[in-house]
DNA sequence: CGAGCAGTTGATTTTTATCAAGTAGCGTGG
DNA sequence: CCACGCTACTTGATAAAAATCAACTGCTCG
């Protein structure tokens, strides 16, 4: 039973999906124009499963044995050091892959952020896969391109953005994460707390409290509800983010 | 005329090179075991060019039509603010590519650090030729996500680790980034001025002076000259490094 | 109803940036 | 060969940004 969900041309997020048999989530959700067939045998070698938000769904260190695909919900992926101070480096959804860089172990850790699914593959067999569906390849080449330039404008946000700055980015570069695009714009959702926002951006929970407070009282954006915010002046926010303010 | 260089096993920086039949320079510089059909393929669609000290390969905003491959010399990656404020996303060296991902125009600049050559080929060809050579493209997408952790790193060094923990982490990386491993272990070199040290740590020249200035006046470093310095106590700079301090 | 957690706000400290003088190395030209 | 001037680097004083410490608010869920 396949089922191919389609999204404007333009974006990237678009992907075909398949559902699995046994447990009847959608079990495979990959970016970019992948054969059917190859779909099928990369769902048929894989394990289906379920995640409550907070669990651990890769631990750094740990012997990298599994690639992941997300197939509902959300993702942090995270660096720590050894006092605990923890370095969000990304946020997954439904669609993207985990775990596929080389090594012997995990370089970094996974948790989900509300209840997730995903599938999860043998690296080996994920490697025989890979050697033999071409399509499949390029489009995963495609996207690890497309992260590593999201990691660069990161690594500019983090090296050399204000506060200010660092926020403002991130309330613009929300809404672009939403793989269905169902809200309407200009409305930003804020799936995580205050304290994953702060992991992210490199701040802590009390500065992204207060440039908040800052923002809303100029006027910039209006706080719907603690997890909903509203951006009035998308053009002051640009501004902001591009430290043209 | 094929020249492979052979380096120890656990190297990722392994290559196979083809040198240049009408310039004579290294045309081709490939980590992991590609074809040499194919690399000669690749080397026939390319241009060859040198580049000064400082000289412009890719200019950000600039239409992304060509993938350079680095066959000698270095080059520094980076993001600008409108400003001026610049953040250095990664040194490349021989062997690295350029340019790969999609998108119509560059997101970032490239400049030469010293005097370096390099293989452009048309996207276009790289594309069609990339179709048809799967282990070039197994090799380019492991890089892919080799650098992509190293991005990670890189954000946890930026997001949360303190003046001192980025200096030190920056010292003991530096010489595995030297393609041909001659420099003796313990002894760094530094091929770049302390403003670019700065704009890849995201802190500012003043700061990395004094941090070096601190490491040398407690004796875990020794400034032989401004761009050669030695690593006199390996095992406390690690542990700055992690945080651990 | 109240405990507990997430978030906000305020006071203070710390870190690093900024501003401002130097000093050292190095290539050029006298 | 040495003086000159340039640039990179270092060092010091001060300022700014954000972190830390601390108190308080408000919400959610037993």
């Amino acid at each position: 039973m396949l089922e191919i969900r389609t999204f404007p041309s333009n974006c990237f997020r678009r992907s075909s999906s398949i559902a699995c048999d046994t447990c009847g989530a959608r079990a495979l959700s990959v970016c970019g124009s992948v054969d059917d067939t190859d779909l099928g045998r990369l769902d048929a070698m894989a394990e289906h499963a379920s995640f409550a938000a907070g669990s651990v769904l890769i631990r750094e260190g740990d012997p990298a044995r599994h690639v992941f695909n997300i197939t509902s919900g959300s993702v942090r992926v995270y660096k720590l050091l050894a006092d605990g101070r923890r370095q969000i480096t990304g946020f997954l959804f439904t669609g993207d892959f985990l775990g596929l860089a080389t090594g012997d172990t995990y370089v970094f850790s996974a948790e989900a952020v509300e209840p997730a699914t995903a599938c999860r593959f043998r690296k080996t067999e994920y490697r025989a896969l890979i050697r033999d569906c071409p399509t499949l390849e390029a489009t995963l080449f495609d996207r690890a391109n497309h992260e590593l330039a999201a990691a660069q404008s990161q690594m500019l946000l983090l090296g050399r953005k204000t506060a200010l700055e660092r926020i403002a980015t991130f309330l613009l570069d929300l809404p672009s994460h939403d793989p269905a695009r169902t809200i309407p714009p200009g409305h930003v959702h804020l799936p995580m707390t205050r304290a994953e926002i702060a992991d992210y951006l490199g701040l802590t929970i009390e500065t992204v409290s207060r440039v908040l407070t800052r923002l809303k009282t100029q006027g910039v954006i209006r706080l719907v509800s603690l997890s909903e915010l509203r951006v009035e002046q998308p053009e002051v926010l640009r501004a902001l983010a591009d430290g043209v303010g």
